[in-house]
RNA sequence: CGGGAACUGGCUCAAUUGGCUAGAGCACUCGGUUUGGGACCGAGAGGUUCCGGGUUCGAGUCCCGGGUUCCCGACCA
């Protein structure tokens, strides 16, 4: 992509209110809009970066045998009615239309994907089974707050998965903890593994947080196997669930996941049975299982930056070179920056090229480090006076002269 | 939802006690210069001062009501 026409553009100034660190790097380098408090529109450097982490997300939901399915953000208040949520749930967002009909825009979809199940899950054969989505939530939270941690519109991934027994339900609800500490690594971001309190309906719960000094929760660590405890649950007798000491440390975490056993809260309420072997008719265990890709593209700028800018992790880079062409108008240097260009496209690589004959070598730099991009090259009347490109790592600083028949090299195997 | 602060071109900010045609920097357009760490000169375009009332000869500024945003707290399937 030629930088030149990208629809996005930095900012020499920070937003004013904004405060947190990702809200602020965020909007300066040009990667989200914020249109309302909680409300961000992404722009294309965002939008990569978010659809780098979904797609994350969903190779590993896929490796665990979830069937990805798209369920509607409008449903039916019917369907909350019959759960008693549409009364009791506080964040539920309600829209009257113009014909004085109520709906609710889906903050979670067990209200949805239950009674999915119906008609499609009617035997033991049917089980296991397990569907996720991708999509957009919302929830009326009291307080937006802290660019993309908590949002009023923001993107879920939920996974729901249904059972015949309380034991197979255990064994892949350690199934889908594995897959999440396997996706949090590489987000770039590890997770904690923290027991939390379960909500209305379910006794216990485990939550996904990472350690950073900007957190919104507390959670207690132990220092022997790292289990961590949620303060909302924690005590001063707490032994650890795991290996039974009492040696924790406190720490500031953001949360990323969260997985309940549901057992069969929902399946009751929407007559989710299935018939098992001996004929009789019983009630389908489910799980649920989510993970919030916009608050983590927030909580990696809070783990991944430094006083310039963004530092991506290269999984989730929206480019992963950023091509500098310095000297303005000189034709040799845009010559060979166009071939450089061209060829890294042609093996596949994905460059942002900083095309712009304008800007000068040191916009161009302060650009570079507040976008983040973790490689970048730049060509230049010096560079190509040694017949070669400048090659810097975003993270370290390094830098190294790379002979131009070299360049493809590191990188042709992205 | 309680408390605090803020709101003026796309962004960051000025504007004396209530007083002239609401200014500047960034960004943008045109011309020129410049090109290895946010360059410079000249010209130009860009405004419902959050909204609605009120006071006044006169309101960005004062008063009343509302809205929005941020921060702290509460809350957080």
């Amino acid at each position: 992509m030629k930088q030149s026409q990208y629809f996005s553009r930095t900012s020499k100034t920070a937003p004013k209110d904004d405060v947190s660190v990702n809200a602020r790097l965020l909007e300066q380098a040009g990667f989200v809009h914020k249109e309302m408090a909680g409300v961000y529109s992404y722009l294309p450097l965002g939008w990569r970066v978010l659809q780098k982490i979904e797609n994350i997300i969903r190779e590993e939901m896929n490796a665990i045998g979830g069937q990805e399915i798209l369920m509607p953000a409008m449903q039916p208040k019917e369907n909350w009615q019959a759960t008693g949520r549409w009364d009791s749930l506080d964040v539920l967002f309600k829209i009257k239309s113009q014909h004085d009909n109520e709906y609710a825009l889906g903050p979670t979809h067990e209200e949805i994907v239950t009674p999915l199940g119906v008609g499609r899950i009617s035997s033991y054969r049917d089980l296991p089974l397990a569907v996720y989505q991708i999509q957009t939530k919302f929830r009326d939270e009291a307080r937006a707050k802290s660019g993309l941690m908590r949002g009023r519109e923001f993107r879920m991934k939920d996974l729901y998965s249904f059972h015949t027994t309380e034991e197979d339900l255990a064994r892949y609800y350690k199934v889908v903890a594995e897959s999440y500490t396997k996706i949090f690594n590489r987000l770039g971001i590890p997770a904690l593994y923290v027991e939390a309190d379960g909500g209305t309906f379910a006794k216990y719960s485990h939550e996904f947080q990472v350690e950073t000094p900007n957190g919104e929760d507390v959670v207690y660590v132990c220092n022997k196997c790292q289990l961590a405890v949620n303060k909302e649950i924690f005590s001063d007798e707490k032994t650890c669930t795991d290996c039974g000491e009492k040696d924790y440390r406190e720490t500031k975490a953001s949360e990323v996941g969260n997985i309940f056993e549901l057992k069969t809260k929902f399946s009751e309420s929407f007559k989710l049975t299935y018939t098992d072997e001996d004929g009789s008719q019983k009630p389908v265990l489910m799980g649920c299982y989510g993970i919030g890709p916009s608050r983590i593209m927030g909580v990696i700028v809070e783990e991944h930056h430094d006083e310039a800018g963004i530092i991506w992790p290269e999984s989730v880079s929206p480019f992963a070179v950023h091509l500098i062409a310095l000297g303005g108008k000189d034709a040799e240097v845009s010559e060979q920056a166009e071939k450089l260009y061209s060829n890294l496209l042609a093996a596949g690589v994905e460059v942002l090229y900083d095309d712009r004959t304008e800007a000068s070598a040191g916009q161009k730099f302060a650009d570079s480090d507040l976008i983040g991009i973790p490689n970048r090259v730049i060509i230049s009347s010096k560079t190509i006076a040694e017949n070669s490109v400048e090659l810097k790592n975003r993270a370290s600083g390094d830098t190294s002269l790379v002979p131009l028949n070299q360049i493809m090299e590191k990188f042709s195997n992205a």
